[in-house]
DNA sequence: TATTTAATCTACCGTTTTTATAGGAAATAT
DNA sequence: ATATTTCCTATAAAAACGGTAGATTAAATA
């Protein structure tokens, strides 16, 4: 499952996709919009800042904006960022691959079928946009 | 990404299927055989009989079978079992399902894709057996 | 029947992660 | 100047994670 931080900032990334071109939005109307805890949704709007997702702006007429267009956010690059590995094992991970320490890849078969879930799941996150699931 | 307790799980019962016309097999054996904490894997091969996956036997000659075939043990069975929600998204889960609060499922992209995620996950975790995993 | 073996059960414990909250500093607009 | 709003750091409660301890129960066998 993902973390209520990445829930979060999805919900928020969608609101600020949806208002793109109506310059910067102030995190209380995003908390507010989106019943999510203002001090906490500072906290992680920070950090999509910090790891260049979104720009942001002081003081009055200030708040926070989308630094590229939403087709080019991809699900994956958010997921990533804030809850770490998608996959489901960290010795089939490609971002945050760690060693076994109890098998061996090579004849693993719980390792091969976790890499075609793993696969499965890129494939779908990977290729979709904040364009993606903004409310029609 | 899976628990420890998960990940020994499925390495325990790798290591009964590959066993699995010997009788019972000790915790200790496993536990010794596959690295793992063998305090820690009572508890989880206990789950698994409490489950009915497993079934056991005390005294001398005692420990821990497997009560089905390999082949009729399901991967997404086990870490539902021991992990929970294989989805994403509390909201796109089939078995442990909760509402959003924050969104509406109807016009939710996010929701759609989440749940293209798990049919892609599922696909794959309720087709797997153990059979499918045990070493070759 | 006594002994040994091995699962069963309940409770606990320490650490890390998660989910926030608090408050002041820094930048910007008016 | 002042009001606004993000930036930054620190703190904290709660839950989850990973593992331990020890007494109990059941079964085999000598």
């Amino acid at each position: 499952m993902l973390s209520k931080k990445t829930q979060y900032a999805f919900h928020a990334l969608i609101y600020l996709a949806e208002h793109v071109d109506k310059g910067p939005v102030l995190i209380s109307e995003i908390a507010e919009k989106k019943n999510i805890s203002i001090k906490f949704l500072e906290n992680i709007l920070l950090e999509l800042k910090n790891a260049g997702v979104l720009g942001s702006k002081k003081g009055k007429g200030g708040g926070y904006y989308l630094l590229k267009p939403p087709k080019e956010v991809m699900l994956a690059r958010i997921i990533r960022l804030l809850d770490g590995p998608i996959a489901l094992l960290p010795c089939v991970s490609l971002n945050y691959y760690e060693k076994c320490s109890n098998c061996d890849e090579t004849i693993c078969g719980l390792h091969e079928v976790m890499a075609k879930v793993r696969d499965a799941t890129l494939k779908i996150l990977e290729n979709k946009s904040l364009k993606d699931i903004v409310h029609r």
